[in-house]
DNA sequence: GATGAATGAGCATTCATTCAT
DNA sequence: CATGAATGAATGCTCATTCAT
């Protein structure tokens, strides 16, 4: 393990651990020297961004295998909602630094919007190859697939809901309903 | 208007204008001194709380009202997906400090429990009321109904979506769909 | 009880309690509002020196007893070794008011002052009378008899020694051995 | 002189002329940035844990070579009390610091404790091997031998006594008559 | 690449005191 | 006599960042 993959570790430890990952906080979990921190990663933005794109990058990568697995519409936009939740509970403290970690907001920068436009272009082109599924405006769609599951995810997080697996039937036939064409 | 609401109104200002509401913010915009904060508050928890109760208060009042006034099950779910996206597009300092204050998560408080209860019950009763609406647990119902909603509002909030209001046909429409019988 | 006796005690629980007693504190356990407390102590040094001298004539009273009580220089020295100890074991708040609420050192005042002069006048005149001993500087002698006293009861109320009866026999012979004259 | 040396003489500086030691007080006085202070002792209490360890180190060794030197248990006993006395007349700020800092009661720890322990040990082996002297609870020796001398060293560093090399030869043979054997 | 001493702005909080009612 | 809102200086502490070795 190389010293960025600890540090990157350290601050994903610290962020789970103490709802933010302070400079002291990473160097303390990842043995590294505060100067070796700032040298491999530039500041504390650095960590974060790195991080969120890490991670990011895993979670985009498990739901183009979870649509390329699916055959048909219906399969696939329950493919998407099961794959969220339960990539959401294999991976709390990834799912919690995705939502909490305040980098998605405000230090976006550039790679980060790359990352999102590139799945959100490899989803789009999946909606418009089936044929099933009603025409929305893309905010509404992605809203009205992932939104609930999101919501579920926060809340599961914060510890308000037992399980998200068990939800997952209900969840998946409620995204496709709203979104499937009346034929 | 009294020094206890100079204070609420300055800490509201505060983290809509820097996405935090320190004390010196606080003090500043208020006009209060520090020692005044103190002495009605308690300590920024206690501001934080204390916005974010009223915030509530104000928002769930609008919840109940909208569901008085639709007649019959669609209309229902459809007032509840209005209500939600332009209550946020008209009061969107206060939709932020909901979101983003941090107060819901660690904060929370018997005081906040409790309006959170009420106001479930009374959206449950009025489930129960209606015929046209599938079985659904309580967490997928609600996540069903408002995830997209919120999902929305908090991109409308980051300035990734224009108006909220023109999708907002749409936006009921898939939330009736989801949560509908089949009859 | 009065309003005045209400936050003299306040206060002494608050110091024992807290260590120290702060105007809120005082107010909180005496139920007195703070503006109350200003008028009748005109100030926090008001409180701890009035305190103060309560305590320290309550104490001196039972020196000048126990001295009236003996009958010749023996029993008087050892009587005075005695009381300190007892006092102390019987009003621990008390003693660790008059030794650690820093009033004697700094805000010592002109009423403090002379409480001590008549004291020392009074004990100076007892050991005048007395023949068997050995004639010492004022200094020393204070020194010697209440010294070894003092030093244990801080030990007491430090916790780090168990009873102060149980010494009292050895602390007062070894007293009275190192000022009786040699015959 | 390295920073962490600066830093604890500048606590003792201002131990001595302000009666305590803000960290303010001790950044201006040591030269040092807060975040220096901080760096080095942790805390507040690292800087008065750090100070009186290493002033009762001092004294101490001073202690035991004043036994060491004292041939037989009259010269002994009464080096002790010397020692005590020229030590707090030659180190008025340090005596202050150890009988007014507040560290010896509450923040104590096991360092200090063990610093203690110590010499408790060597000097109790000390009187073992002397024949001399009366058989007496530890608390009561070290009470009659030492208590006195601490108190007039109160009374001196409040101003309250001239001098107290005047008064050693007195002291020592008070001292001395407590705790000698009859023989 | 790595280390850790050093910096200083910024923050939440405490507290004695004043004063209008 | 009593109340409590209001004041503001002071305090201990955190933290991202820099830089000489």
């Amino acid at each position: 393990m190389t010293r960025r993959e600890m540090i990157l570790e350290a601050a994903l430890d610290a962020f789970d651990a103490e709802g933010e990952a302070t400079i002291e906080d990473v160097r303390r979990r990842s043995g590294a020297s505060v100067g070796s921190i700032y040298h491999h990663f530039g500041g504390k933005d650095g960590i974060l961004v790195a991080l969120y794109a890490e991670i990011l990058r895993g979670y985009q990568a498990g739901v183009l295998r979870a649509l390329e697995r699916a055959s048909g519409a219906e399969a696939g936009i329950k493919a998407l909602v099961g794959h969220h939740l339960r990539w959401v509970e294999r991976n709390p403290e990834r799912a919690r630094f995705l939502l909490y970690s305040g980098v998605a907001g405000e230090r976006a920068g550039e790679e980060l919007k790359g990352l999102n436009e590139s799945m959100f272009a490899a989803v789009g082109d999946w909606v418009e190859r089936q044929g099933a599924i009603r025409p929305l405006r893309r905010e509404t769609f992605y809203a009205t697939v992932f939104g609930p599951a999101q919501e579920l995810s926060r809340s599961w997080l914060a510890g308000r809901t037992k399980s998200l697996r068990r939800l997952e039937g209900e969840l998946a036939e409620a995204a496709w309903r709203a979104v499937r064409s009346d034929a």
